[in-house]
RNA sequence: GGGCCUGUGGCGGAAUUGGCAGACGCAGCGGACUUAAAAUCCGCCGGGGUAAAACCCAUGUGGGUUCGAGUCCCACCAGGCCCA
């Protein structure tokens, strides 16, 4: 019967346009209400559909975007598809089958299993990366990054994204220093001036000065990096995907390679990602995670002059930043990365006590290693350079090494060791027998190694009795005045690597001239469309090749073609063979869907002033696993859009939701191995159950893990929907705990939930005519618990707790045996957002011709919600004793009187003395006696 | 190693945010209806204790604050997630 109602049901909404929401402008829009845009994270659609994961926050979003709806709200609740990305790629490459064509079947799959759960999405807003007039606007957002730079001077030293026009009309009208960008990463390393040097007037640099001083300014860049090149995969990977040097899948061995890549400077807004966080109603945890990701800590950067042989002065100085210059008097050896430029200066100066052999030999061990494995905290490796420094607060030499723990990318690449005070750094020093000096005191208990903790200063000078704090002011103040190091910020967050080399995702809007310069192509000849290619095999090489550099015919092209402005048309030029990450996509698709079909601008001002408003998203609900990438690169993609006055919200998502994930059974050995749970059986009963695996006969035990295939304990939502149908799989996920939480499917519990729809269906239908049937009077007690019914889910679902509203409905059902048609009326309103096939049903039963969907929610008696009779338990010494039935509002002294008149309690407090009386109205007595 | 979160019956969970622990559902037990089963309806359902009550114990463990603690604080144990 569900699968009749409810497909019956779905193809009506579908026919009426029940869902679709118009905007403002548009035939239908009330522009009098106000809106709500309730935004779940769209899927990717895979080959292998739904999971019983997805419908959990969709099913969340879909109550809430219905009672909305009906409390009078317009409702933005769109659905898509981030649809490019590594899965479908890899499918053609072992099939030939061109993604597009794996992708769509999939879409057209997900999609109808979507609407198998009835949800209200607008499905005129759908929409899905992969489309060219979706990518269009991707690659046409890549332009104005690219086109950019960002001015830390502006928004008065908040900084912002600027066009690229405005920096070279400065040059040129001499208002700024031309130089190179001095907070360009890819510039600085050992010998740098940290500032930058003034590369002279404008008008005396030769073209391509000129270049390279502006694209130092672009928030998108091109640079070489270092990444993990597997040349039998023929791709970078991400350094999750590297164990001991060798690729994850396959096990091909990996080499640490430079690569020119896109990147997004990301850290210029580090500070801004960092300050946004405070005023988003996001869980805290997410926040914090992404603070941690940014990692901003002050501290200084000092200099320490190089010197050779003990005595020769190189002038120049080694950079590092420190957090702790507090402890400069314990610095006893420094520590350069592996890539530092001092290494193979050290190199080149080989003899005396610098190994050169053994050098090189570490910095090639040391490049076959992952960022991941060397910041594990095994064992210390590493090599003295031969090359000392001179501590500028001692005078004392120190000896610098080199060490695979010292990354290049955080701060200068080079640390000063303190290991008095840093566990990483005594680890290191006792692995080769370098001097510990402490320089804070430990507390007298202490036991442990390096000392992190706060303590007065010692062996140190003039910071001697100082605390952290006071120490590093002090010290930081002496640096800057002798002209030895600075304050300075420092983040963890590094620039974006933005470029793939595979073939399924947005190509760049970029092409090279003959001399290798890069040119953005004119947003007028995008989109840049993704060739169709034959062969998706990885090129197997040593110098990385994009797979798009197969499309020949598509790479070789002319400016003309790719429509560059201010190039002949007949010159020739080359596309960018790297595609976007699948971030991409997925940075701003919350934009499009307010306006997806605009063909002129990325979002319209109608639309974006409506839907958007000040703060963006109302609602956004997706896994925790985004809380950093995708939520953080979608905020970075929007700060940019928000300087450039492109979205007028600081922000794009104002409350953020995680809903947990739903896991499933597995059984557990005595060795904590998993077992399959089709090869256990239960000896037992249900009641006291006795698991045991049926190979061995060894017990197991039932624990709670993630689903999984090769458990064999994936649920997969079609069998549970044709079997109970969609309001009973909405109705079972909702009820199965606090949206947020963790819990573990069990299929046995779904019946509970079926029953509760059959429930309703009995009180509302005579079963022999299928006629509604009524009662000839409203009674008094199923009247009062409908208003309470009423209340509590309303009240529910603002906060979130389905699970609550869904008992709300069966002390309801369990209450009331019969309706009358206005009891009726009401009641199928509320239980709409949840079940909306049976109360569509009930609601047309009732005589209704339009949906419940757009039915006004049910108003309650608050009055009715009040007990005139209570209950209020009597304690003594806080344990309970018995019980009053007083008038509600009985007050203090009524109540004191009678909980001491009361015969259990007077036999209890008999011959002791009672010393207080604590009363709570309406709530409970305490009596303390003793 | 650091950070965050969680721990309540046989199971999923509830608890007005410091005020009657176990709402609601599942499973189980007993009964009604039925030739029988399913479905449905009624009752019981943390442990000990009792003829039944009274009473005692009980929210991972141990302490603390409080008239009163599942809820707040400290320590520990176990599990999970994130970072390293």
């Amino acid at each position: 019967m569900a699968q009749n109602i409810e497909s019956r049901w779905q193809q009506w909404w579908d026919e009426q346009g029940t869902y679709i929401q118009p905007n403002p402008g548009e035939t239908g829009f009330d522009g009098s209400k106000p809106k709500y845009y309730c935004l779940d994270m769209f899927p990717y659609p895979s080959g292998a559909g739904l999971h019983v994961g997805h419908p959990e926050g969709y099913t969340a979003t879909d109550i809430l975007c219905r009672y909305k709806r009906m409390r009078g709200f317009n409702v933005l609740h769109p659905m898509g598809w981030d649809a490019f990305g590594l899965p479908a790629e890899q499918y053609a490459i072992q099939t030939g089958v061109h993604p597009e064509v794996t992708t769509k079947t999939a879409i057209d799959n997900f999609r109808r299993q979507l609407k198998r759960f009835g949800f209200c999405y607008d499905w005129s807003r759908e929409l899905g990366t992969i489309d060219p007039d979706y990518y269009k606007w991707t690659q046409w957002i890549f332009l104005q990054i690219y086109h950019s730079w960002f001015d830390p001077d502006a928004d008065g030293g908040k900084g912002k994204a600027r066009p690229i026009n405005d920096l070279i009309r400065d040059f040129v009208e001499g208002k700024r220093k031309v130089k190179l960008n001095p907070h360009a990463v890819e510039y600085t390393g050992a010998g740098d001036l940290p500032d930058g040097t003034d590369a002279g007037p404008w008008e005396s640099l030769d073209t391509e000065t000129r270049k390279a001083v502006v694209d130092s300014y672009r928030l998108a860049y091109l640079s070489q990096q270092v990444v993990n090149w597997c040349p039998k995969l023929g791709t970078a990977l991400a350094n999750e995907e590297v164990h001991d040097g060798k690729s994850e899948r396959g096990g091909f061995p990996v080499l640490r390679k430079p690569l020119r890549q896109w990147m997004f400077r990301i850290t210029a807004y580090a500070d801004r990602l960092l300050d946004g966080l405070t005023d988003l109603d996001w869980p805290g945890s997410t926040k914090t995670q992404q603070a941690e990701w940014i990692g901003r800590s002050e501290g200084a950067e000092i200099g320490f002059p190089i010197v050779l042989g003990g005595e020769l002065d190189m002038g120049e100085t080694l950079r590092v930043f420190t957090t702790r210059p507090d402890t400069i008097y314990g610095a006893t050896y420094m520590v350069v990365a592996p890539e530092h430029g001092l290494v193979e200066m050290a190199m080149e100066f080989a003899g005396g006590e610098t190994d050169g052999d053994k050098i090189k030999e570490y910095v090639a061990w040391a490049s076959g290693r992952s960022d991941v494995e060397r910041q594990e905290n095994k064992e210390k490796t590493g090599v003295f350079l031969g090359i000392h420094v001179r501590n500028p607060v001692t005078e004392e030499l120190i000896p610098v090494w080199t060490a695979d723990y010292v990354m290049m990318g955080y701060g200068t690449g080079a640390i000063m060791a303190v290991p008095g005070q840093d566990q990483r750094d005594w680890d290191f020093a006792k692995a080769f027998d370098l001097p510990i000096v402490r320089t804070v005191q430990p507390p007298e208990d202490f036991e442990g190694e390096a000392y992190t903790g706060d303590g007065p200063a010692i062996n140190s000078d003039m910071l001697n009795g100082l605390h952290i704090e006071e120490a590093k002011a002090k010290m930081i103040a002496w640096l800057t005045k002798h002209k030895l190091g600075a304050k300075r910020v420092n983040f963890k967050l590094r620039d974006w690597l933005f470029s793939r080399q595979r073939y399924w995702g947005e190509p760049f809007p970029i092409v090279f001239d003959e001399f290798g310069n890069h040119h953005g192509v004119s947003e007028d000849s995008l989109p840049v469309k993704l060739p169709p290619l034959t062969d998706y095999q990885p090129v197997e090489s040593d110098t990385p090749k994009p797979l798009l550099a197969k499309a020949r015919e598509w790479v070789h092209t002319t400016a003309g073609q790719a429509g560059v402005d201010g190039m002949h048309p007949d010159s020739k030029v080359t596309r960018e063979t790297n595609t976007m990450p699948g971030w991409a996509g997925s940075c701003w698709y919350y934009l499009r869907y307010c306006d997806h079909k605009n063909s002129e601008k990325l979002i319209g001002d109608a639309a974006q002033d409506y839907w958007m408003g000040e703060d963006g998203v109302d609602l956004y609900i997706g896994g925790n696993e985004h809380a950093v990438l995708h939520l953080l690169y979608a905020r970075f993609w929007h700060m940019v859009l928000y300087d450039l006055g492109i979205v007028k919200s600081t922000e794009p998502y104002r409350k953020l939701f995680h809903q947990g994930m739903i896991t499933s059974h597995a059984f557990q050995r005595a060795d904590k191995s998993l077992v399959p749970i089709d090869e256990v059986e239960n000896l037992g009963t249900d009641g006291k159950p006795s698991y045991v695996e049926i190979a061995t006969e060894q017990p197991v035990e039932r624990i709670v893990a993630k689903m999984s295939k090769s458990l064999k304990n994936v649920v997969n939502p079609d069998d549970v929907i044709a079997e109970y149908g969609a309001d009973t799989f909405r109705l079972y996920e909702m009820y199965m705990g606090p949206l947020e939480a963790s819990k573990p499917w069990n299929t046995r519990d779904i019946i509970g939930l079926h029953r509760l729809i059959q429930k309703i269906w009995r009180l509302c239908v005579d079963e022999t005519t299928g006629e509604l049937k009524f009662a000839d009077s409203a009674d008094d007690a199923v009247e009062k618990q409908l208003h309470r019914m009423i209340a509590k889910v309303g009240d529910d679902i603002e906060k979130l707790n389905f699970n609550t509203a869904i008992a709300a409905m069966f002390e309801f059902v369990n209450v009331a045996k019969a309706l009358t048609k206005d009891q009726m009326d009401r009641f199928v309103r509320v239980i709409g957002p949840f079940t909306p096939h049976v109360a569509e049903e009930l609601w047309h039963k009732l005589g209704n011709e339009t949906s419940v969907a757009v039915a006004d929610w049910p108003s309650f008696d608050e009055a009715m919600l009040i007990d005139e009779e209570i209950e209020i338990p009597i304690q003594v010494m806080g344990k309970l004793r018995s019980k009053l039935h007083v008038a509600r509002d009985t007050d203090v002294k009524t109540l004191e009187a009678m909980a001491l008149a009361d015969e259990k309690i007077r036999a209890l407090i008999d011959g002791k003395t009672v010393r207080k009386v604590v009363v709570v109205p309406g709530r409970l007595v305490n009596i303390v006696a003793n």
